[in-house]
DNA sequence: TCTCGCTATGTTTACGCAAACATTCTTGAA
DNA sequence: TTCAAGAATGTTTGCGTAAACATAGCGAGA
């Protein structure tokens, strides 16, 4: 890396009396690494045996190969992806567009998801949106077109979708996390109804008489399917579900709900639409006196990692949000392959996790 | 696109006979988008002006421009951002590399990198770490090169780079967030040992003698540094540190030192390393049946969004994730601008949150 | 011995864009 | 009326790569 030959040069006189011009020459131009070309001669062949190097193309005579690697390493040459991309048409690369980085769902599937591609061997562009109205999401796309991905995973919740009216490119394949199904694309989720019916077939087979819920977002999907789950189960016991109190998935939100539903020494069990929001429910509990799982039950969704260590420690659904992550790459790469795999609902399965937060109910 | 009189070539018996041979003729070739040329076609012009148009330059008639706009429109134009790239040698594209999405601060961070890097124009590259070894950090910095990116964030602890013989291309501008100094990289972090310190001395002020300590793992830079910055405020208030006890950053860690150290009934004030460890310590301490914070004040680091809600909420240091990411994206499109900012260390005040987790020691 | 056919390698070209340079058109002052 | 200056627009070129096509070399069978 060191090549102590070309300091000689800038020694000349010459180029001293050039440099007093700009005393600060500018190093604008960005210094391009060597191209294939370099290389080439370098190796003393031509380009396109370099390329098939590059490419691990067969047809290379092993002698010309080693030469071809000799001078790739020396230069440390390294293609030039746009250039590839500009002749393929083929980027490499998926882009993720999402409302929300700060949930830990939306964290934990976007950590599958950059595993999963790069190990398919695709770079991941992530465009997050904050402010979630229709001029920031259509510009996403127009953004994410311009950077030419050639696939997107689309993560949020199903009123985005219907209140933007965006014009998806048509010809960008795309997967949908995390919303309703319906808008012509593969879906990859959680099986909400089943984790719900978990939650709360579990509450009712511990003797309560009956289970309060504590609602996410009526705009988001995930948490209105929680909800009709949650309902239908209920009914199928034969109970009428309560009015159901909704918080926006927040700690905080949790803990106003939870208060309310303390006070009413009627409740006994609770399903909460997530950990946060058990969290903050729990919390109130606590201050209002109410033990727990002694006098109330409750159950979160989602199972983050603290929740073990809640006090008490929370039963909870656990989502699995690898598999979320890494079928939505599996389902994007087909269709990018041009294998349009219908738009078809995928649903990952989840698991009760049963701790300490929920128990029979006091006679 | 459709000049039909090339189409009467094909007709000829010869291909036709060719034809046979593959029945469904795979649309292997990703339709392209309309390009430049296309654009200039349908609104009569030349290419270089819809280049002008495209670009926002000035000199062009609002005539001839809005020719061109309507043309961009109707075709559904975007600029094709490889050859944009491989023209100007800019990729307007920074990576991250980190090696664990799953901490909150990363996750924090990341998020504030990327709204500041969209803002700027520019596309964040994902490039998560699980394995932390010198094959795959050194795989991960020839991915990034590979995948043409303009600069790097790197984010992780100092024992990777320590360890880890990499390469770091030499051209590349970089930033490295959450790792010790001296590696010839402008430094972005938190001010560890203020927070660290804050922490420390809330505790001796509220009266507690002894403030014992959950470290992070030892190879953590930001770790250590709390740690000695917890050492240094005990000394300067003459009081002898005593043994540090290190979790992994996990809650389950958290419980296992909390459980140790609850039971020593001389042990009333605790400053944890993070607040997950908090956490896992003070369900050790309710276990233990010893009083938060009657008996034991804790307090954290990070400030979690659930930390309010933690029974009792947390009094902790508040890490501002937001400045982190946004500084460090500052720092670096300085560098890719030309301006080198020597190696400085930046620094980002935090500020202590006192809730409910912290008292005057019993008497 | 000569051609056929294969392998290894070289040459040309185009991907889409935007600098650099060239040309045309306009406008106003001499 | 003429021409210079500048604005608007067009033409050429090359970024790095890889497909398509071209050529050279070599062994096998006629």
């Amino acid at each position: 890396m060191n090549i102590q030959e070309d300091a000689a040069e800038s020694v000349s006189p010459a180029s001293t009396s050039h440099d007093s011009d700009s005393p600060s020459v500018k190093s604008a131009r960005a210094a391009r690494g060597p191209s294939i070309g370099d290389v080439a001669r370098a190796a003393g062949v031509s380009a396109q045996t370099v390329s098939r190097v590059s490419n691990g193309l067969t047809n290379v005579e092993e002698k010309t190969k080693q030469r071809v690697l000799d001078a790739m390493k020396q230069l440390g040459y390294r293609p030039n992806r746009a250039a590839r991309a500009l002749k393929s048409g083929q980027f490499k690369s998926i882009g993720v567009i999402m409302f929300n980085l700060s949930t830990y769902g939306n964290r934990r599937t976007l950590d599958a998801i950059a595993t999963a591609a790069s190990q398919a061997g695709y770079s991941v562009n992530l465009i997050p949106l904050h402010d979630p109205t229709t001029g920031t999401v259509t510009g996403a796309y127009n953004r994410l077109k311009e950077q030419d991905v050639d696939g997107v995973v689309i993560i949020f919740e199903a009123h985005l979708f219907d209140r933007a009216d965006i014009t998806l490119p048509e010809d960008l394949p795309a997967v949908v996390i995390d919303s309703s199904p319906g808008y012509g694309y593969p879906m990859v989720d959680t099986d909400q109804a089943e984790g719900a019916r978990f939650a709360t077939k579990h509450l009712l087979d511990l003797g309560h008489q009956q289970v309060w819920h504590i609602g996410g977002p009526v705009s988001s999907f995930s948490a209105r399917h929680r909800e009709e789950s949650w309902r239908r189960t209920l009914d199928e016991a034969g109970i009428e579900a309560p009015a159901v109190l909704h918080g926006d998935w927040s700690t905080e939100s949790g803990y106003q709900v939870g208060m309310e539903l303390g006070r009413n020494r009627e409740v006994t069990a609770i399903f909460a639409a997530n950990d946060q929001m058990a969290l903050g429910a729990m919390r109130a509990l606590h201050e209002l006196g109410r033990l727990i799982p002694e006098d109330v039950s409750v159950v979160g969704f989602d199972d983050l990692e603290e929740s073990t260590s809640f006090w008490p420690p929370l039963t909870t659904v656990r989502q699995d949000f690898l598999a979320v992550g890494r079928l939505s790459i599996e389902k994007l790469l087909q269709q990018i392959a041009g294998n349009n795999p219908a738009s078809v609902v995928t649903t990952v399965p989840t698991r009760l996790m049963v701790r300490k937060s929920t128990a029979a109910p006091a006679l």
